[in-house]
Order: structure tokens, then sequence, then C-alpha cells
DNA sequence: GCCTCCGCTGTTAACGTTAACGTAACCGAC
DNA sequence: GTCGGTTACGTTAACGTTAACAGCGGAGGC
């Protein structure tokens, strides 16, 4: 038989005091005694109290926890920005839980944040970077704070994201200053905006620089993908310079132009985007784009933060640059 | 001025009934009238009624809630088991709350846990596969329901883990069947069960095949890391075959292997740990063993929903082994 | 000396849900 | 026709916290 765990009248009643001064105490409140102070202290450690969030967040009518919706945490990318943002939000006292997706569709997208909504969530960060989720978040109630992380650039919600269009022209820049005439891309999926962005960003700078604008090879963000477009780049002899918009999909190309003996970067320069740890290991190692995910985590949680205190909504938009970081997997052409 | 929510007495007052009923309807007692049930859940949707489940929580003592401490969610392994506990909770009606933590010490394992407590967490796993997180566990009260994943095979707590020995097996029987004379290993860091299992199986099976025991290359988990070794055993030319600890660090040893012109498979044969995504397209593709993450979350949900419905803590321990995945990174020694 | 204000503390009433119990109505058995 | 049992509700009382307000001294101003 487990006993009931202290409640604050347990500790009032050995502290000599009413539940109301340890709830002030507790939360810091002005107007109570030192001497008081310490012995709520006291009792509070002697009995072992940890004070019941469920009834505060009853009471307060907000709990101290921050709702996710992410898409797939498995990848590189959401996954740092998970770990990033639940550590930066456990150091501002609020907990995180995590609602996976599996698909990308509206449903089940809805159907996550009504779990969220159910806890009383003080915030929700979506971390799903489609169409979908933005569409998803139309019909949602209004009076939560909300942030967007990657999200759709034309939806009126406050959103952080990495600068995609940004990061797309400096690895088209970076190649073509190497001297290649231009710049073959191979694409993640069609509805993510992370794709859209970089493709933009690449499509820019081939033609603002004249260069020929050739076709995008549309993948997933997997090796396999990856690989299945290189055999079809390898195979091209004109093709000196790739962009891939992610590090698996450069190891994929990596691999293929490997097998059909095209030597990187003597033949094929390749530039990938994320900069996973492995990326300065792979033959050769990879020039990449490297967004940073600590600063997107940083500062979305800012923004709801600030919303949550304020209960303001001012629809802002942060961009994060991010930065080039040049391996070996670049060269002129011969 | 937001209004506030629809509570279960505007459903009740809507359709006619007490709260109570709605309530009935809400969690699927028997002993409602078909009529009745109908006439609530027209109100219910109809206001747009969401169930609070702060208020549950507070009455029943459990929130439907699972806490995780997680170590790192950014490698592969944790990130994959994690991803997949939160599927299998949330299909079983339970939300997930993550409490990644920075160091392996003590004091802030013993911080998330009791903040998970705070919450009233139904249960707890953690993925902590480190000695310290066994030693914080010691303290915790043992009123509630936790399951360890890939933790201390010694301590009396239900736990369940991918099986390293095997795996270690595995790995090292494969090598020495495609006639290698011994077998050299790059193992993760010391303090994780992982890293020490592994080891087992390893010196295991070299030992009862009567070959000779190389020293063991201790790695962290880091495709540099492994760079780092692969530089010393590029340059031993002894060294036919390694096992190493994840397929990162694999991925390490094959460069610093090509960077130094010893060829694999034919010079040198290298196994991995893991299969992640990428192993199929390192150059050449990686042979390793594949740990069933999907299965350890089942499993250790499970447990865990066992545990919290009787209220039973049988300490099972459960083992997932895992499979030999083989490509083209092993061949016989010249 | 009285009135006011302020620092400190206690009392009471919520918050929204479930558990426990009460109460009709109905049904079949004897 | 009474009795026990079942079905379909309603009533009341918790759960543990915070908010609102009340009270009670003592300090300071007139």
């Amino acid at each position: 038989m487990t006993v009931r765990a202290p409640a604050m009248r347990d500790v009032a009643r050995l502290a000599g005091v009413s539940h109301q001064t340890v709830s002030r105490v507790l939360n810091g409140h002005p107007h109570v005694r030192e001497q008081t102070r310490l012995r709520v202290q006291a009792a509070i450690t002697e009995l072992g109290y940890r004070p019941n969030r469920a009834a505060r967040t009853l009471v307060t009518g907000r709990s101290q926890v921050l709702g996710v919706v992410a898409l797939n945490t498995t990848l590189y990318g959401p996954a740092s920005l998970l770990s990033a943002f639940e550590l930066a939000a456990a150091e501002a006292g609020f907990a995180v839980s995590v609602g996976s997706v599996r698909n990308l569709d509206r449903t089940s997208i809805t159907a996550v944040v009504e779990r969220h909504l159910a806890h009383r969530v003080a915030g929700i960060v979506v971390i799903a970077p489609v169409e979908s989720a933005g569409e998803a978040l139309e019909c949602l109630p209004t009076d939560i704070p909300l942030v967007t992380v990657d999200g759709d650039p034309r939806r009126p919600v406050p959103l952080v994201t990495i600068d995609q269009v940004e990061g797309g022209r400096l690895a088209t820049r970076h190649l073509l200053d190497a001297g290649h005439r231009t710049v073959w891309h191979v694409s993640g999926p069609a509805d993510w905006f992370d794709s859209a962005g970089r493709i933009a960003g690449w499509r820019d700078t081939l033609q603002a620089a004249g260069a020929e604008v050739p076709p995008v090879l549309q993948a997933d963000w997997s090796a396999a993908s990856g690989y299945r477009c290189g055999q079809m780049l390898a195979r091209t002899p004109e093709v000196t310079a790739i962009f891939t918009a992610n590090d698996d999909l450069a190891l994929g190309v990596l691999h293929a132009l490997h097998e059909h003996g095209r030597r990187v970067p003597e033949e094929v320069s390749v530039v990938g985007f994320d900069d996973v740890p492995d990326a300065a290991y792979f033959i050769p190692p990879l020039t990449t784009v490297r967004p940073d995910f600590d600063t997107v985590a940083e500062v979305s949680l800012g923004l709801l933060l600030t919303q949550i205190d304020a209960g303001v909504d001012h629809t802002l938009r942060q961009t994060i640059s991010p930065t080039l970081i040049t391996r070996d997997s670049v060269a002129p052409p011969r």
C-alpha cells in the first residue's frame, strides 16, 4: 500500500502555516517573512514534497508544457532542432511534449494538435515544413501561442526559419565561383518548403549569373534516392557541379559517381546541405551548408514565450542565415 | 476578450443531462442509453468541447503522459527509438514528454526525473545507457512504473535492450567466417552499456575461436573519433578485419583506410553497427548489424503499460536480437 | 489618539474532472 | 404483489492548487 504523496497542506501543517503561504513561497511571491520562508522550505525538503502540476494547470488554465508537432524526428535536421528546443525549454522551466506524425496529411496533424490542446499546453511549435501542415493550422483556435519552424513563408503565423534561399545561393555561388558553367540540383520532396527555398536560391543565382538552368532532379531526403539521381547525373558527361538539398542525398550522389568512375572533386564537384556530423568523413569530405539549429530553437522558444507572457501575436518572422562549410568536394572543372 | 473554453457542464446543459453522464460517454462507460450518447456527442461537437486533461489528472492521480529521459536524441539510435516509442504511445492514447539531458552526471538525470514526477507522469522510460543513469535510478520513488532501455543488465529494474552481446558475436563471427585470423574492435565510450556488450560479444567469439584478442581501440560514437582510430589501424599491416561499435565510427575508419590507400574490402574488411539509412551508400556499402528499434519501442511500451494497469513490477527483462545485414565491406583476406 | 497604509498571513472559493453513492424505473421470478 | 437485480441516470464530494479577499498588527502622518 503506497501512501498518498504529500500535498501542500501537509507541508503547511508541518511548517505551522497555511497552505497559501506555502504556495507563496513556491511561486516566489513577495511579502513572506524570511523566517517563514525558511521554515516552509525545510518542511518541503523534509517531506520530499513535489508540487502537483496538474492542480496548478487546472486553476491557472495553462500548463508549463510546450507541445511540439514534428514530422520525422529521425532525420538529422528535425532531431537536432527538437533536441535543442527541448534543452532551451527546460532551461525556461517548460516541459516539452512531442507529437510525432507519421504522414503529412491534414487529419493526422490536426489530431496531434488536438491532443496538445487537450493537455492545455502553453504553446505549440510546429516543425512540419510541408504544405499540409500549414493547412491544418488554418482551422485552429487562434487563442493559443503558436510558432512555426521552417513553415510556410506566406502564412500569417509567427515563423522562424533557416534562410533556405540564402543557403541555396551560398552553395550555387560557391560552385559558380569555382569556375563551373552551371550547377545541377538534386532537390528534396516537392511539398517541403525547405526544398522550394533551396531550389529558389539555386535558380536565382544561376539566372543572375546568366548560367543555364538545368532541370531539377527531385528526390526524397534519402541517400537511396540521391543514389538514383546520381546514376543519371554520372552518365551525363556535361555535369561538373551538383548541389544536393541535403547531405544524405550528397552521399548517394557521391556513391553513384564513385561507381561510375567519375572522380570527386576532380571531375565533378558536390555541395550538400545540413552539415551532418558524418559529412566531414564522406569520401571526399563534403562541402556543405550548415544551418544553425541551436539558434533556430532559441529564437522560436523566445517567440513562443513572448506570446505566452504578453498574449500578443506579433506575427513576426525571423530568418536564420546558414553558413557555408568548405571541405574537399569542390574544385574547378577541368 | 476570449471566452472560457466549454467545460463538461456546458455540454451537459446543452444535451439536457448531468455532467456525469457526459463523463460516462467520454470514458465509454456502459449503461448509457444510445439515444443519450448521441445527444451528448452532438453537443460535444457543437460546442467544440475538449476535455481538460489536467482536471482528469488531478482527480485520478495519474496523467496520460509518459516521461522519457533521453541522453542524446541527435544520434540515430536514440532518435529512432524515441520516435518509434512516441508513435506507439500515441496509439495507446498516451502523450510523451521528453526530457533530454546534456550530461551524464547523476544530478542532471535526477532533475529530469523530478520534472516528470511533478507532472505526475504515468510512467517513465529511461533511454540513457550509461552507468550514471543507473545510479540516479537507485534513489527514485519505487511506486512509479519505470522501464529502462539499454540500461544496466545488473540492476533490478524492468529492462528492454538490444542484445548487444549477440550483435558483437554476429559481427565478429561473420568476419572470422570470411577467413580472417582475428578481428580488431573500435568501441564506443567506456561508460555505455552498449559498448560493454558489444565488446563482450566480440571478445567471446574471438576466444571461442581460439583467435588472438587485440587491444580495444576506444572511441566515442563520432566519425571523427573513428577516423582517429582508423589512422592507427591503417598503419598496422596485420589488421585485416575491423568491427566498429557503430556505423559512424565505421565511416571514420573507412575514411582513414581510404586515405592510407588500404582498399576495402580487398585489404581490410569492416563491419559496423546500427544500420543507419546511409550505411548502404558508404564506400563501399557497409556490412552492419541492425537493431530493431521499433520492436524495442513496442516492447518497452508494453512493459510500461502492464505496470501501469496492474501495478505489478515483474522486473522483467526482454532482449531483442539484432540481425546481420551483409553488404560489400567484408571479403576474405588476401 | 485616531486614521491610513503596508507587510504578512489566513480563509474561502473556485478550476473541471472522476468516484462513490443514491434513486428512480423496469423486469422477471416466486 | 413483493422482492432482488439491472439499467440509466443524477448528486455530492473530493483531487491540490491559485486568486481574491479579509484580517491583524505596527509604523507613520496629522
